[in-house]
DNA sequence: GCATAGGTGTCCAATTCTGAACAGACGTGG
DNA sequence: CCACGTCTGTTCAGAATTGGACACCTATGC
């Protein structure tokens, strides 16, 4: 027997697909960049799939330090928190101008049902859970130099694009965010990079930046 | 309308009550304080409950670094991984001498199908994301001594039986398990414990602790 | 053209953290 | 009751990190 994810795959559509099912109408949202699509305490229950455009979810403490969990794209869908409370946890920001398709969980559970993407369902969130666990492991285990190599290379190949042996990333990210993944300061995410520019690791075009997915990733692997 | 969680909580049975209508036999299982219930790489497609006892799931780097994910007790369900992927990505230990009952994913989702519980499944799951979500949080945006005395608190709360102001911690867990998850070396966890000692956040008695509810509570919220 | 705002490059003193080492405490099983 | 293994308490020099400061660069809008 096969696995469910795999076996199923023909038959199951993906998250993806189930939002297209959604028997009501769904209008696109449009966010401008830095606009709040859903913030912490907000009441919303529903479910979201960028159609384009660019969002990170992230959390802040009362402190003013804030915490960036995770980068989405085009075509991902994001909102599983309204499964366990009706108020958001995180906040929800569009990075760039992004269009996205809201559907509220009830529309997004029958859709589901009628789809019998149950069990994809399941394991879009057990990924999430196995995402999150893992960048836990990253911050207990890893320094924070190899860390940003690691997060620099998932940015880079989530939100880049290909050119030789680079990976180009426009503007798609600040330091002062990359900071809020790795769980360091600025200056620090500014000097690393520094001495990434020099090992070849990165390379720097205007303010732009291009990931050498090769060597960085060779330097996170190097005598783990 | 009522959330779903509430709305159902009468009608829908828990994940653990899930357990008991699996109509399989589901044999328990007992594993010695340090045993492996399963370990990463392992194939097992399997749902786990603990009938008593305790677990803890970590992961390990190729550098032997170890990080401790989250700790589980009586009555709590794990092995959530098992909806992504055939292989195991973390360990699950027994702490403690330890029961639990194990059943297959296609027997447990069945349960859950014929039980209707699959709002609960899947608040379960978001849950688990949930409090991955906040450890990362933690780890990104507090002090080490905070953090520690953060997950002192969870620990106590979770393990820890009443005593007063007290919770009483009787060998649940060592210096070096909080280290891992706290982020730490051990010797810095044992002189943050040595402070909150004299800062009367917690007792020491023997070989046990005693954690102060109201103080530890108050030290993590303090100039946030 | 100029002011402004947001991002980047740099520096540094004070602080925190690591990693390794060693001694003592406790409990278990010969 | 002693040896052994596991855990806690402690120390320390060297390394890494913080947080604040300041200069600069480059779009953008008036």
């Amino acid at each position: 027997m096969p696995t469910h994810n795999d076996g199923r795959a023909h038959l199951a559509p993906s998250l993806r697909e189930v939002f297209d099912r959604v028997s009501v109408a769904d209008p696109r949202l449009r966010f401008d960049a830095q606009a709040a699509i859903y913030a912490n305490g907000d009441e919303d229950e529903s479910m979201y799939l960028i159609d384009s455009g660019q969002v990170k979810l992230s959390m802040s403490s009362a402190s003013g330090k804030d915490c960036l969990l995770a980068i989405y794209t085009t075509g991902e869908v994001f909102g599983e928190s309204c499964f366990t409370s009706v108020k958001r946890s995180e906040n929800a920001t569009a990075m760039q101008p992004t269009v996205v398709r809201r559907v509220s969980k009830r529309d997004f559970l029958a859709a589901v049902e009628k789809a019998r993407a149950f069990e994809v369902l399941l394991a879009h969130l057990t990924r999430r859970i196995a995402e999150r666990q893992m960048a836990v492991f990253d911050l207990v285990t890893m320094s924070s130099e190899r860390r940003l190599a690691k997060v620099l290379l998932e940015v880079a190949e989530k939100l880049g694009v290909a050119d030789g042996p680079y990976l180009k990333l426009d503007q798609k990210i600040s330091h002062e965010e990359l900071s809020q993944m790795v769980g360091t300061t600025r200056p620090r995410i500014t000097a690393f990079i520094k001495g990434f520019r020099e090992r070849g690791l990165v390379m720097t075009v205007g303010r732009a930046m291009n990931v050498h997915r090769q060597k960085v990733r060779e330097f996170i692997d190097t005598d783990l």
